[in-house]
This record gives structure tokens, C-alpha cells and sequence, in this order.
DNA sequence: TGACTGAGTTAGGGGCACCTAATAATCTCC
DNA sequence: GGAGATTATTAGGTGCCCCTAACTCAGTCA
């Protein structure tokens, strides 16, 4: 049974996967610097990471991501990008301080919250409605989306009789 | 300048928080057995927040926040409660995962997020409006807490011509 | 082609936060 | 008040993640 990935080692994962994303090879350099350390600690990574079986990296060489390796860091970067997003869209935060508080928070939040958070951010762009009845109208949401819907057409809406009064 | 204090640090600060909470002297096995960790690394931790002045803690005898100590406990702990009131009553999240995912971002959360969090749940309770215009009035409402309103009394209210209906 | 330059690695060390084992202080209760 | 149990500390070790220093490899260009 692999232990968890560390903050840190799924950081070092989620850099690789995105100075790849241009299909560029990805330098050790790259990595030392878009992190702030130092090389050797990231040669020290690596070395963790390919025990795993999550890069590839030949001795002097790019380093690539495997395919187990893409799919665990494009499960952080989605955390990320729905972190940011709710910050950026709901929270009104500017983009560097939304982007430091995901960038901490994507290696502790638990896949229920971020089913939850991704749900409320759809709900925000599927429905209008009274927002007295908001918190009330995510949970019917939310509620039906738990038990298999994934609202693209948000089936609530037959429920939502509200309407602004401007 | 003191370094900030690391995740785990804040831990015990705020398992010694919520322990001393009914005025009960503190025990150091109190405080392993609520961490899940060994009494020798209660030790361990109680000379480093002692170094700080965090904690006064006589040896063999019972441990006690410092004025600065509870100060700063009293910070994480409301972190918490509030990322646990957001995670339970908008995100409907179990208390137990809720709890998981808040004692961890307690750590990592910036003080604009917890202020924008803050409000976005207060807002909650006070307004009541179409929730199509919910997020443009929570930024309404924002800028006036930003500009040192603090919404006792929902300052928006005037702006709040939209209602129910059912 | 061979010297220079920059990239990458290895070696060795430090801080943090945990552990077990051993020791020391304190408490309990007969 | 002293034996035994409980609580706390010290000693020493481990893993993670960072560092600097020193060495090795690989590309460039005179």
C-alpha cells in the first residue's frame, strides 16, 4: 500500500504536469525554479516521484509524467481550478491571493468538499432564483445531483417559480 | 522575527485551547491522547511553543496558554469554526468531514479568504433577494464591509427590492 | 576539438515532527 | 509513608524536505 503523496511531492507533480502542458520538455531547471528551490532538491523528488512510478526520467534528461502520474496531477490541478474559481467568482478575491490559497488548500481538501464546492459553482451558473430560498435551492441541488444527476439542463428548474422583481 | 508557526504547532495550540476550555488544568497525555500522538512529542512541542511564549508550562505540572498563546488559539480556532459553518450549513457537509477538511485549511487559509468567507456567511443570514442577482449583491455588499461597514444591521437592505414569491 | 558554460547529480548536513525505550517525578492508596 | 501505577521527560533514532559544496555531464563555439 503507497503512502499518501505529501503536499510537497504532489506540488512537484502538479509543476511537471504543467510546464509539459505546451508539450515542451520539461527541465529539471524549470521545475527548481517555478518552485523556488533548488535543483538538487528536485533531483532529490524526482527520485521519489519515479519510485512511485509517477515520472519518467532518464539520468540528465526531460522528465516526463506517466500515465498514472498525469492522471494524479490533473486531479490536483482540477482541485486547484475549482479553488480558484470559487475564490475568484463567488469570494471576489484578486487572482495572486486566490491562487495562493488554492494552490495550499488543493492538498487537504477532501474529495466530498470538492464535489461540493464543484456543485455550488454549477449551481451559481445554472440558476436564478430568490436568493432567500438560495441555500435551501443548492440543497434540492445538491440533493439530486448525489443521487446521479449531473444537472447540465438543471432539472430544477421546474422548481424554480421564483423570479426577480425588479 | 519569529518564524510563523507550522501547521502542527497550531495544533497544539488549539487542542490546548479547546482542552483548557472548561478551566480544567491541561494535561500533557490530555493533549497526546486528543492529537493521536505520543506524550514525548507533546514534550517536544511544549519546549518549542514555550520558547516562543506561547505557553507557560511548569515541568510535571499543568499546561496553560500564555495571553500571546491564546490570542493566537483563538485566531485558528475561529478559522475553524468558520470554515466548518460554511462547509455544514452552505456545502451541507457531514460534521465529521467537515471537521477533517476545516482543521486543516484552518492552517492555510489567508486572512483576506477568511474575512470574504466570513461575509459571504453573513450575508447568508441577513439578505434575502433573487438569486440571480446573488453573487453581483454579495459584491455590493463586500465592497461596503471592505469599506469598513460591518453589516449588523445589512446595510443593503434599502437595495434589497427584490422578494419572494412563492 | 577542447575549453567554457550551464544543467544535473551526489554527498553531506540541518530543522521539524514523529517514534520507542529508558528514566524520573508524581499520585494513589493500603 | 512507601509500593506500584501513572504521568512526564530525556535520549536517541527515522523520514521528509530543504540547503550548500563539489563533482559530472552535455551542449556551444572559437
Amino acid at each position: 500500500m503507497p503512502k499518501p503523496l505529501s503536499s510537497n511531492m504532489e506540488m512537484y507533480l502538479k509543476t511537471i504536469f504543467r510546464l509539459g502542458a505546451d508539450g515542451e520538455p520539461v527541465r529539471v531547471k524549470a521545475i527548481a525554479d517555478s518552485l523556488g528551490v533548488t535543483m538538487p532538491s528536485v533531483s532529490e523528488a524526482l527520485r521519489s516521484l519515479k519510485a512511485r512510478g509517477l515520472v519518467l526520467h532518464p539520468s540528465y534528461g526531460a522528465v516526463q509524467l506517466s500515465a498514472r502520474g498525469r492522471k494524479v496531477a490533473e486531479a490536483i490541478n482540477s482541485r486547484y481550478e475549482v479553488l480558484q474559481k470559487f475564490f475568484v467568482e463567488v469570494l471576489q478575491l484578486d487572482q495572486r491571493t486566490a491562487a495562493r490559497d488554492a494552490c495550499e488548500i488543493e492538498h487537504v481538501m477532501g474529495p466530498e468538499t470538492l464535489e461540493r464546492l464543484t456543485a455550488f459553482l454549477d449551481y451559481m451558473q445554472h440558476c436564478r432564483m430568490d436568493i432567500s430560498a438560495m441555500i435551501e435551492h443548492f440543497h434540492e441541488y445538491l440533493d439530486l445531483r448525489l443521487a446521479g444527476e449531473h444537472c447540465r439542463d438543471c432539472e430544477l428548474e421546474a422548481t424554480c417559480e421564483l423570479e426577480v422583481k425588479r
